[in-house]
RNA sequence: GGAGAGAUGGCUGAGUGGUCUAAAGCACCCGCCUGCUAAGCGGGAGUAGGGGGUAUACCCUUACCUCGGGUUCGAAUCCCGAUCUCUCCGCCA
């Protein structure tokens, strides 16, 4: 959310900047007169609270019967004014709030500007594709050869868009997960967490998943929870309404989850495969900061899932998101892609698939979530930032590890960073 | 799932309709004093909103005792509902 005071003041930048991501300058008039009716009627109620405040102490040392009687009726009909009143800035509340929950963050004035995705620039490219002597298959193909995929039996057993990784197919994805979380941890300082998978629909609210993208949710109406779309919602909102004290600042923590997804916006997009499913798993980075280092906590954030990509030895791109194609709560954020080729139009074109995408959300994600800290000792609190990127998303590293290592005869070759934690195996051959 | 108990400030904990402007203690900040590792004394201090203003000061005011309703001139206190926690029983990986 934005703060209410930045609108008020200087309505002109607020609007300029958002319409860099295409919201349209009524929304911010609409907030603003609801705010200024509100606080109107927010000081009548204060005043006539204050008047009977004072009244109902006097009746109560009055002595005369019929005083106080009388006084009572004039309470009263002060008390009926402000129900009344209270019916009105009550509704004026929700709709100011409806109105500022469905605001995106300001694009920070060092993100490109542009309408949607062809617009992001590719800030670098790191390693080299590799020459193929063969034309390398798509992973499903590979997969499924080799006995560590089946789509078939996921559809079978859950519909379209779930698949089932077996034998070695489903260690390497495990070794993934635990490398990367002992990268995090070991090297980069995070702190491993181990959320629910399923989280309050408040917590949605407070990284901003709700209201806007409702649709893409999976909730269970029984119990009313909902089941998570990334580990950041359980993670960040780990400190939800809490005032965080002197010097625990920053906060970095690293989380494997699951995420589960609707998918109906990309319903018939990248149904091949497991490039896009409706669930699939993450290792996600958490940052909570103090403002003014949040810009550099991007950097360094976006360096600690790029460490991942160096390692693996896979070719990846570093794409900078601009205005128009920016998530919802982020006010600047880089996209990561590793190169895939056994994807795109034609055999051995290969393409670029995002496995991370890091973001600054500034102090909007904290105010949705109420999460302060203390500078010192009696401080006033502040909002802290808050950022994250993926560290990485495993299905899509699963398939550029499988594109990447494969070898003429179908069989995958482990990447060396990952064998330890696969028995020693330096090679996926068909079981 | 059944029965019961509870939820008060950063923490502990009193408070059963009107000086609650929430006691007291711990922790915290400032000052004083004493040269014994620290104690004593005095003072200050919550969060959010609104109004004023000589506009980072300061003044006034409202709300906040888990949350939402209700009763009342007036609710931490009484009533209803929800949530959460704890105890016991049952079931269970």
């Amino acid at each position: 959310m934005l703060d209410i005071r930045l609108i008020r003041e200087q309505p002109d930048f607020v609007k300029e900047g958002l319409s860099k991501c295409g919201v349209a300058p009524d929304k911010v008039d609409e907030v603003l007169r609801c705010d200024e009716e509100r606080r109107a009627i927010e000081t009548e109620v204060s005043e006539l609270r204050a008047k009977r405040n004072a009244g109902s102490k006097e009746i109560g040392k009055l002595a005369d019967n019929e005083a106080r009687e009388a006084f009572k009726t004039e309470m009263r009909l002060i008390g009926d004014k402000i129900s009344e009143l209270d019916l009105r800035r009550n509704e004026l509340e929700e709709i100011q709030s409806d109105l500022m929950l469905a605001i995106p963050n300001i694009p920070d004035p060092e993100m490109p500007i542009g309408a949607d995705d062809r617009d992001n620039p590719v800030v670098r490219v790191e390693g080299e594709p590799r020459k193929f002597d063969f034309t390398p298959k798509p992973h499903w193909e590979i997969g499924t050869d080799l006995g560590i995929l089946d789509i078939e039996r996921g559809v079978k057993i859950s519909g379209s868009r779930f698949y089932v990784l077996k034998g070695l197919g489903a260690a390497l994805q495990r070794a993934l997960i635990s490398w990367f979380l002992d990268v995090h941890i070991q090297t980069q300082g995070y702190t491993e967490i181990y959320p629910p998978f399923v989280v309050k629909e408040e917590c949605l609210f407070g990284t901003a998943q709700l209201p806007k993208f409702r649709d893409n949710q999976y909730h269970d109406v029984e119990d009313d929870l909902w089941l998570v779309p990334t580990a950041e919602v359980p993670v960040t909102n780990l400190h939800r309404e809490e005032i965080l004290d002197p010097g625990s600042l920053p906060i970095k923590y690293v989380a494997y989850t699951p995420c589960f997804r609707r998918e109906k916006m990309s319903a018939g997009r990248d149904v091949r495969g497991i490039k896009r499913g409706h669930q699939f798993d993450k290792v996600e980075m958490v940052k909570m900061v103090k403002p003014e280092d949040s810009r550099e906590e991007l950097i360094s954030l976006l360096d600690d899932a790029e460490e991942i990509c160096r390692q693996l030895k896979i070719p990846y791109r570093v794409v900078e998101v601009c205005t128009g194609d920016k998530g919802f709560a982020n006010v600047r954020q880089f996209d990561l892609e590793l190169f895939a080729p056994g994807q795109g139009e034609n055999p051995g074109d290969g393409e670029w698939l995002e496995v991370s995408s890091c973001s600054n959300f500034t102090d909007y994600q904290a105010r949705r979530a109420n999460i302060r800290f203390r500078r010192e000792q009696g401080a006033k609190p502040e909002f802290v930032h808050t950022l994250n990127g993926s560290g990485l998303a495993l299905p899509r590293v699963m398939i550029a590890v499988l594109e990447n290592y494969q070898n003429a005869d179908g069989s995958v070759t482990i990447p060396e960073v990952l064998r330890s934690y696969m028995g020693g195996k330096e090679v996926i051959t068909k079981a």
